[in-house]
DNA sequence: CTGAAAGCGCTTACAG
DNA sequence: CTGAAAGCGCTTACAG
């Protein structure tokens, strides 16, 4: 193992105290007073010896280490892999780097992440959580990690949190359906109902075409069963009390599912079968038909959600009635929901 | 902001010292010949105080962070967000946490970012380079930074790395086609043409349809002008001096792209088209034709590169005579190869 | 303008 | 069985 090049070696090849070289290298070189000429031997020095602090120990030293801890469900789901990419560009243009970890919604992996992360004394953590209430993670907040949530909410008062508009995007779907003339709608949810984002997603939707008097058929499938669970329900239409004229897929992974059984068990027989999505992706506009589907404004939830924490970090942070920001959707209106014919 | 909890406050809180919490804190309990008795007491205290230590301290005192950084070009692109994942899995398992990293295949980029990652004392590096030669890395590697390369290699006598056959998947793709009776092939290459893979699925590709004595039209696209680059080749076929009867997309972004396309131009022109693309994604066997694939054996790349990380670490890596590993591939036939006529 | 010294919270010989 | 002490590499009052 190489020695690696410490301030000590700096001042000693230049012949200055290591308090010097400290001062110069962190750009306080002006503000102490010192020369020019001092100045610019340390720096040269440092080139020359390839110097690079050690960040362990200045993170001892001040408390702070440059570094972000991101929890998401998955970060193989194209939705987190995107919000991901474009929360690191921020963190890397502040100096920071991310620890990016996958919770599968999972509150004891959960957990078990949050409190590495905090023992390695990240200067901050955003979180897509699973809890049920907002307690473990007030917690984790209250003991010195400015925290701040994104996708899902743990209610008002609680912790900052960084939304989509779910109960508006739900509710946009819904119209949009039935102003197509859709009348029976079958909703596929998630066994994760608990959380807020798959929640109001369904309350928007619901709540909409019940104005008209509808209701909704709902089925929750497993998590970790997608698409053997979604494949059941779809081979089986005809033993609901309503056989459903539309589908609901509340995130990409279960429309994902319903594309996937259609295709298998040959796309004729749904034909007429309209479908929307919560989330929108690439292939959505490639595919035959194309999927209506709703657009969350994920640059827009990292700007915000970067920018708290922020403020939670330098404490700058006030109070605000509501700590939940909610954010507009798009609704990208697609072949997946014209109607073919209209059957009764 | 909140005092954290340290090893004193336990060691006063117990009546002992701070040297006896550490090393039973640290699982020495035993070794040291401690009376189970005060383990039991310190071990108390911990839960009690809600102790976690803190990782800078320890560090700065080890040398080891228990973090790996992990270089790909871009963790929004499908092929990284997954091999992030498992890695990360691989990673969790041994107790450490990763820095995920996105280069957008931009040396610059990279180098800042692994300077940063190895001045946080990161205990690895794993990195998917842009780099023309080893040089800078192996400077890196030897500066005392194990590290080791994914998915794209910088020759055999350089860096350890771990790569798909790429070369072979190349060849595999061409032959099918070959099979298939498709004879003009437009192979869709990437601007970044020094990265080995990118290279060698080309190669590959090449050399099987040469022993024909058939040669192929290149075109390398732009990497961060993909779409409107692809847009405008295909919307000029005619152009070409062999007008190809089948596409070969060196990678996932590149085939979305042609069948963007595609779809954008009314997908009837390209009925009889052939289309094959390095990288497998999950749409592929949604969409209409569905499309055949060479799929990577990411799971099995990360494992072998954690490996051989984790072998730099504790220094019982032996040279190998070559130290490119290269594993196997799997074509995945599908409906976007089937010649619908023989079109002399 | 510059340096000696303390201290961040750990781990680990060393001494008893 | 247990503790005092050194030291990892920084930053930052403090003194001159």
């Amino acid at each position: 193992m190489v020695k690696r090049v410490t301030l000590d070696d700096i001042a000693q090849s230049v012949g200055v105290s290591k308090t010097l070289v400290s001062l110069v290298l962190n750009g306080k070189g002006q503000q102490y007073g010192i020369s020019k000429q001092t100045c610019d031997r340390v720096v040269a020095a440092a080139m020359e010896l390839d110097y690079r602090p050690n960040q362990a120990a200045r993170s001892l030293r001040t408390g702070k280490t440059g570094t972000i801890g991101l929890l998401v469900s998955d970060i193989s789901n194209v939705f987190y892999a995107q919000l991901a990419r474009i929360f690191e560009d921020l963190a890397t243009a502040k100096g920071y780097n991310v620890f990016i970890c996958s919770t599968d919604e999972n509150v004891v992996k959960e957990r078990r992440l949050a409190t590495m992360l905090s023992s390695r004394q990240v200067d901050g953590l955003v979180v897509s959580t699973s809890e049920r209430d907002a307690e473990w993670l007030m917690a984790v907040r209250d003991g010195g990690t400015p925290l701040v949530l994104i996708d899902r909410h743990l209610g008002p008062d609680a912790l900052d949190a960084v939304v989509a508009a779910n109960r508006g995007g739900g509710a946009m779907l819904a119209r949009h359906l039935l102003e197509q003339g859709f009348t029976r709608p079958l909703v596929l949810g998630l066994s994760t109902s608990h959380i807020s984002s798959v929640a109001e997603r369904i309350e928007g939707f619901v709540e909409e075409f019940k104005r008209e008097r509808i209701a909704c058929t709902l089925r929750n499938i497993g998590f970790n069963t997608l698409q053997y669970d979604v494949g059941n329900l779809l081979a089986n239409l005809q033993t609901l009390s309503v056989i459903p004229d539309c589908l609901f897929a509340v995130n990409n992974n279960l429309a994902t599912a319903v594309l996937s059984t259609f295709r298998a068990k040959g796309i004729k027989n749904f034909k007429k079968m309209g479908l929307v999505c919560f989330d929108d992706l690439p292939y959505f506009s490639i595919i035959k038909p194309t999927i209506t589907a709703v657009e969350q404004p994920v640059g827009e939830m990292c700007n915000l959600a970067f920018d708290l924490l922020q403020q939670q970090i330098d404490g700058s942070r006030v109070k605000a009635s509501s700590n939940i920001f909610e954010l507009p959707v798009k609704l990208n209106i697609r072949e997946s929901t014209q109607k073919k014919s209209k059957n009764k």
